[in-house]
DNA sequence: GACCAGGCACATC
DNA sequence: GATGTGCATGGT
């Protein structure tokens, strides 16, 4: 895919902050729709920590609206800086002077942060050697008969981690490969019956 | 007009 | 534990 693809340049967003926001705001969501939620932040100058902390929710579901969901987004926008606060008192450098398991175990305990955001905000924010597992993963080594679309997201981290070096830019470029691959090829949901892959057996067991 | 997009929490059985 | 459902905009 980097053959084909050359370097994706993740995550698209100029600071740490940002892509936070980002991978909350992207959650089953059109990325360009989410470009226009940040836009708005961007404009409202309210892309930082101090920013989006003392906004009104109601006011910012107003402004990240055309990333859809967009009263449970600021719901889950506001749950992160108050924990970003509580514990960090608004640093995000605090936050990533824990160690990758600390952080990550604190992250999923916020409302609105799953194991995808999680290891977006890990990886693209942070730099930490977080593998991240997204819908078009699933999609696209189920149909190379690679993993099944049942496997656990865990199950399927953990296999891409245990074969792969453990390197941020690795794990970085990978994901970004994988989306951007998925983006043009594989957009529909139901599985490619034509694919000859098909008859691979899983290397991850069946029955799962 | 139907279908989809870089998930997640919560209710119910 | 598994299965189902709400959340919502904008592009194809």
């Amino acid at each position: 895919m980097f053959e084909a693809y050359g370097p994706q340049h993740w995550w698209p967003g100029d600071s740490p902050f940002e892509i936070i926001m980002g991978a909350i705001l992207t959650q089953n969501t059109n990325w360009t729709n989410v470009e226009k939620a940040i836009s708005n932040l961007k404009e409202a100058g309210l892309l930082n920590p101090r920013g989006l902390n003392h906004i009104d929710k109601d006011q910012l579901a107003e402004l990240i609206r055309p990333s859809g969901y967009f009263n449970i987004k600021a719901k889950r926008l506001k749950a992160f800086m108050a924990f970003l606060f509580r514990h960090f008192k608004g640093d995000l450098d605090a936050m990533f002077s824990l160690n990758l398991t600390e952080i990550r175990k604190a992250l999923l305990e916020v409302k609105g942060i799953g194991p995808e955001t999680a290891d977006s905000i890990l990886l693209y924010a942070g730099n930490y050697p977080a593998f991240v597992v997204d819908a078009y993963t699933k999609r696209i080594f189920s149909r190379l008969a690679i993993l099944h679309e049942e496997h656990t997201y865990h199950q399927i981290q953990d296999y891409f981690m245990a074969h792969l070096e453990e390197d941020v830019q690795l794990y970085n470029e990978y994901h970004a490969l994988i989306v951007r691959h998925g983006k043009e090829h594989c957009k529909t949901k139901p599985l490619c019956k034509e694919c000859p892959l098909l008859d691979i057996p899983c290397p991850m067991g069946q029955g799962m």
